[in-house]
DNA sequence: CTGAAAGCGCTTACAG
DNA sequence: CTGAAAGCGCTTACAG
């Protein structure tokens, strides 16, 4: 590698000091126009990138942002991505991801984020633990949390959507203007905080229909493709009877649609499907999917700005509640106009 | 924040000097076993971990990747993202993701990812110009290309896949098993290498069955779901007839048999549809999708073991090609048992 | 508006 | 195997 250039022959060049050009540089004081003309132009000609370790440890400043999430296969992450992204670059913050899927139980305590590396850390979900979550708590350390609350005995700010009200919409519409008495739910995750309120959402649709929880008719979907194609056939295979699947998202829908066109059953004529998220490839399933529409990109971008004025020392709300939209395509037995 | 703990806190507790603390930290030379279990009880007590700025300025080494995607919205850079990730934490390197797309032209100027904040660059297709991958290569700066080959006037290494012999073999398959004679494309984007490739696979296999090249059939679909579902509607607009679509890859397939769909046309009945790169969503469609299967997360995997050996300054191969494979299912004609 | 100089928290020859 | 000290490339009070 070529020696790397410094601040220090940019000043030199200019005939000025290092100070004036940092100061141009990070617009951090007044430099007079002429000065800032020439200084521009050494940088251009030198073609002088400031050294961002350099600038790290001088400022005590990382402008980078932590991102820790479970894996980074679904789309789902993409949306999620973009919000963040958006919102990140506007404040010029740099983004580490970290996706703790991959990560071994042994390179844990290797602490891959933290105050060593970013300003602010976003969590999706649960994949920090309470443990590290205290210690940042501890620190001051600004984190804020997507997709999940924060425990009680913290106080950390969180973006989260509204899984009860959605999905108390869509059973009950399955129930209302379908007939569906028999639903069958695929959950999330165990320990997953949209899990746990979707399943509320959905006991208070039955509640509030006077159909009795089935507890057979509840199995593990994991909010994934090929889980929800096993779960169903599980249930297939134990012979339970259902006309409908709330399958917990759009994947564990899509992975649902599988095993019951495997099985020979039509959808909606034999069972309806409904999903949750409306990701993108909701609309392109057969039949388009009825689901839930998730503010993704909301979520990601909210955080985001929630985390940047933790960074900046201005106070934020605590929790903020995205609403969600309930959309009608087909996969439930409607039947509108395929042209959008 | 409270005071962060450094080096010095921790071999001063120890009764050591920060070399010696340093030097246990990083493995980078012996340190006594007495002295070694006296500073790791001194780090755990005092939850001790590096500044990585600090590291990194000292060191001169960034232990960082950088990535340049255009962007994160695909499942497909999911797949690729895996494999960097993979490989890169296998040697304890960390990830910088740059998406490429949401960049502005003004924000150009201020380098997100190089040699300031990198050991390395991958860059996917054409996400950087030609202008910088000539700076980085005049620095001598580690970059390797992955979906795209090195500018003639460089020498930089890359990870290709083999689309030709696919595209050809998939096309080929459509010609000789299913009668095709109308076969639509739906090219890719106008710079992208593998869309120029597909196309060259496509024009040999209707050279080899003697099937006249027809530029009315062909289509810009984008590798993308929204686009290639328009791009089709065009096709049947201009009342163009076709028998089948190679639609680009398996995103813009999906779109391809919505737009179908819409027409009231049935696959593969009506028209045969395949993709590229069976991605996750390829065996989930409806039909299920034939398509070739590209070694995703592999190209990932092979892009960041090259790159990390020349930051380790080992000689590595200048091409890799990776092989594809035919994935027959549904979306073609052919009436193979819907159970795998 | 500008500069001299201390300091950010590490690593690494060098000497022993 | 260990330590004293220079140095990595910036930023930022402080003084003017």
């Amino acid at each position: 590698m070529r020696k790397r250039i410094r601040i220090e022959d940019v000043a030199k060049k200019a005939g000025l000091s290092t100070a004036t050009v940092s100061r141009y540089i990070n617009q951090s004081a007044a430099v007079s126009q002429e000065n800032a003309e020439k200084i521009q132009a050494v940088i251009d000609d030198l073609n002088y990138v400031p050294h961002a370790a350099a600038q790290i440890l001088a400022s005590q400043k990382t402008m980078t942002i932590g991102l820790i999430f479970p894996s980074l296969t679904s789309t789902f992450f993409g949306a999620l991505l973009r919000g963040i992204e958006t919102r990140a670059r506007k404040d010029d913050f740099t983004l580490l991801i970290h996706s703790a899927e991959i990560i071994s139980k042994k390179t844990k305590k290797r602490r891959v984020l933290g105050e060593h590396n970013t300003d602010g850390i976003i969590v999706f979900s649960d994949s920090m633990d309470d443990e590290e979550l205290t210690r940042l708590a501890d620190l001051n350390f600004p984190v804020v949390l997507m997709h999940r609350s924060s425990p009680t005995f913290l106080n950390i700010p969180s973006v989260t959507i509204e899984n009860k009200n959605g999905v108390n919409k869509l059973v009950s519409h399955l129930i209302e203007v379908h007939g569906c008495q028999k639903i069958a739910f695929l959950r999330g995750p165990e320990m997953h905080e949209d899990a746990y309120w979707r399943e509320a959402g959905y006991r208070k649709a039955l509640l509030e229909h006077n159909i009795p929880f089935d507890s057979d008719l509840v199995e593990y979907g994991d909010f994934n493709t090929e889980h929800a194609r096993l779960a169903v056939k599980r249930l297939l295979n134990k012979n339970i009877e259902f006309d409908a699947i709330f399958a917990g998202d759009d994947d564990a829908a899509s992975g649902s649609m599988m095993a019951l066109r495997e099985a020979g059953l039509r959808i909606p004529e034999d069972v309806a499907v409904v999903g949750f998220d409306d990701q993108t490839i909701a609309a392109h399933l057969s039949p388009p999917l009825t689901t839930i529409r998730s503010p993704i990109e909301q979520v990601g971008f909210q955080a985001t700005d929630k985390l940047i004025h933790l960074i900046e020392g201005k106070s934020v709300e605590m929790e903020t509640l995205l609403p969600t939209e309930l959309v009608v395509r087909h996969s439930c037995g409607c039947r509108q106009d395929l042209n959008k």
